[in-house]
DNA sequence: AAGTTAAATAACTAAAGGGTTAAATGCAAG
DNA sequence: CTTGCATTTAACCCTTTAGTTATTTAACTT
């Protein structure tokens, strides 16, 4: 899923993590959010335009200002893929524990000891 | 947190998560784990070596083989920053949503009918 | 209309990423 | 001890990315 591609190399950069971070509090402004940074102001908004490409926030224009919001939707596709992994590993891992201690149960059951 | 980014930025290739999903169903060498792509082996060596990176797996020396396992306790820690975010917006849009509710039945008080 | 503020775009640079082929390493088996 | 197999490393190419400063756009203010 191309989608994905751009929502987790979204989410590798830590000054885009900070400002998803920042607007999971509320929506805020280009100038609100570059304010913490030490970098210039062409360098958030291109930073704004990566996580808007992902489909990570939205701006929207009032009066001169842009106003950020996050998109948890797709913040929740991330999620659920890696949970996805996740889950199937578990499973296998719990398939592969019970078959060990079947083996070790008839292990027993044959006069081993 | 430096950790975040190498989860992020290895998770951002399809090839890569491809490898992931494959290695959720159980440990695989290399060469299994090179055969369903079109890429060379070094190109996927390179992806591994990105993947072990992150702590996303390990590779393990077993006779002239390298058998790769996936760890999913670092896929855990990139989802569970993902959720954080999403628990702080939803605890945000429910205070917003209690206190517009709130607004509203003021309102509705008010003899504005 | 002219000035001011908020943000985006342009043009550029340096570093990183993903791919390639060719050569090197590590190990096993004849 | 040499041949073969599985994988990595080296050296390179090209594209993308993150940053910069300077300029432009858009909308409010006077």
């Amino acid at each position: 899923m191309q989608q994905l591609d751009h929502t987790f190399a979204a989410l590798a950069d830590p000054t885009r993590r900070a400002i998803l971070a920042r607007l999971a509090l509320g929506e805020a402004t280009v100038g609100e959010l570059a304010e913490p940074f030490d970098v210039s102001l062409p360098a958030i908004s291109k930073h704004l335009k990566v996580l808007e490409t992902a489909d990570l926030i939205v701006r929207e224009k009032r009066a001169q200002q842009r106003v950020c919001r996050l998109k948890p939707e797709t913040l929740k596709t991330a999620s659920d893929w890696i949970e996805q992994s996740r889950r199937l590993w578990k499973e296998r891992f719990d398939r592969l524990d019970a078959y060990l201690r079947e083996l070790q149960s008839k292990e027993n059951n044959d006069g081993n000891g």
